[in-house]
DNA sequence: AATGAATGAGAGTTCATTCAT
DNA sequence: GATGAATGAACTCTCATTCAT
């Protein structure tokens, strides 16, 4: 079940800002997002929006926690009831929520990406806990799918997410939903990620 | 041959600042990172350095270009001389090159790569020249090896670069030189991205 | 008789913002004190002060003046009927009256000695009435006591009563009522200021 | 000898900076004045005190420093070569030189008086030293006095000396010096503090 | 009576940049 | 080449106050 952002109607004030905010933060990065730019993006002057949040790292750490749930939210529900699948379906399966998230969901999972590497570490922080949340989501994943088998068993499940997520993460700073399709790229990540770069008769040593 | 970057004795004023703000960019930022703290680090005043760079983004520029011009002079250097060796060994090669330029080289790479998602449009204008050709030096490198049949054919060259640079790039995030080995991660990720996660005896549909 | 201040119990509003007011401008100072702070340790929100007072200068100038004539009432007391008993136990009496005011009667009197120094012109001025009542309280007393002969004569009223007052208030700034006792106190002071500095057998020139 | 204040004419920033504020704050107190207004005062930009202080705190700790090493150093140089004077007109002297400083001197003292009680704590325990110093000063001074049978016995130093500073102090609130002279307000408060409010033939019991 | 959202001014502070010396 | 003083704009945040509900 996604994030349950309200609609534009009636949304909540505090609702808006978070919205307008992970806008912002994704398109512009932390710093260069100050609270005067939010709150005109809001309709609002910036005193208000402390009547909503305490401060900027407030919103930022909303922005950061909504996004990294959203993601882990998304792929935990694509490989629930899948265990009877193959393992590559099943990698997948996963794939392509991760990126859906990142790239159609919403501001905030791409926001969270984005600005993560610019916070002061405080904020980091606190965003750390529903990061590690995601990061344990996948190595329970992958490891299952070892103990069956699925995947090659010669390598650490936390490298494999390492690279994965990585890889997957980095599409944000070129990949253009409105150009390209998710799902071609999720198609394509999914292939190289589970076959590798070489020739499919091919074992390199 | 890597960057010629002359001894701190009789360092050139303008390539101190240069080193010592990659230093900074790599471990704070660009926009923590004040001209006053660049000044300070370098035993100078803030208004002096404005004889050796016109703007604060001069200096990211020149720092973003040195980077990536180091990574993509390490990794030609890798690859050149190796067209007789077999397809895998030679991916080994450049991933290697590129890893060990960007957590052993120098922090102009880091750098480039930490801060480049912070930068505002203008700067990052300035080192795309730059990143092109990088990009080139791949793109050509993996369609040579796609005509003498080292990887596959059945996935565009960008892709595979995107995929590829984009993973070794993330590392940048949770990798500490000091505690491990940069060989031992080299060696990982050719090995996943060579030969994908699922076992060497299947192939996903 | 003191100020007639309600129980908390069926305090009226009104009260219970002025008395919650004096405790905390007393504690933090008049600039320290916002709207706010005031709301909140009186359990309501900011705004609904507004129904009770036009603004926090209002809140300010009721504090003052129930302050002074708080001190006013109480020396008054302490002097009435006392015209039969000797110069020197009257003004004990005043002093002792004075320095219960300021530490152990209310908020009301030590806020006004503690912040009417921090207050822009016009609320002090709103003050001024009621200081000077106190004032004359003072001077027709001592003027009573060099008419009878029970303090000396070669020294204005004015004079005497400045001194007084002002060594009497500088207390707030260091006696702590928990510490010692404000009969001690004021014991002490009363010899001080009766009988001087100098040995009791030797009279300065 | 009293603190070396430059002449406005080549007066340095940081000490035109200094004398302002002290002047504002002892006009207007700490909370009033700000830093725009100092800039103001100064004819330079809020921005460039920063060149000079770290901080607006700074300069009011330095103000009051000033303020209380100039009533020390000014009441020291008062009773020094004055241990063959009689007591009584060694504390006219001290009480003279500490009513001088504070108002003829210069804003310092003033100021110091004025906004000591409006300070957060980290500013007060920065001038606490100073302040401690002053105290011991008197401390010392007045024990000498006991012990050499100058004033009387019956009392500790430190009473004594709380309620001369206060009384001395509170005169800042009313006394104008413009329009009364401070010698002749000197000496009546050395008078009363000397010899007490009764008539020179009684002594109360 | 009371609330909560909003405002606009102003607080202290930082910063890239300029320039006379 | 280098400095130190200065600037002006922008920053996050606080505050007294207003007002529709």
């Amino acid at each position: 079940m996604p994030l349950a952002i309200p609609h534009p109607d009636d949304e909540p004030t505090r609702h808006r800002i978070l919205r307008v905010s992970a806008g912002l933060f994704r398109q512009s990065g932390y710093p260069a997002v100050s609270m005067r730019r939010i709150a005109d993006a809001c309709g609002m002057t910036a005193g208000s929006i402390y009547h909503h949040f305490p401060s900027k790292d407030d919103i930022v750490a909303a922005v950061l926690n909504l996004g990294t749930d959203a993601v882990g939210e998304a792929v935990s529900a694509a490989i629930s009831d899948t265990t009877n699948e193959p393992a590559a379906l099943r990698i997948r399966r996963a794939i392509h929520a991760h990126l859906r998230a990142l790239h159609e969901h919403s501001d905030f999972t791409s926001a969270n990406v984005r600005i993560f590497g610019q916070l002061p570490d405080p904020v980091r922080t606190r965003n750390l806990e529903s990061r590690r949340r995601y990061e344990k989501l996948w190595d329970r994943f992958l490891s299952d799918l070892k103990i069956r088998g699925g995947i090659r068993t010669d390598m650490p499940v936390e490298a494999m997410r390492l690279l994965l997520i990585g890889a997957l993460n980095a599409t944000l700073e070129w990949f253009d939903p409105h150009k390209g399709a998710v799902e071609a790229l999720a198609n394509r990540y999914s292939d190289l990620l589970l076959n590798g770069f070489l020739p499919s008769d091919r074992v390199s040593t």
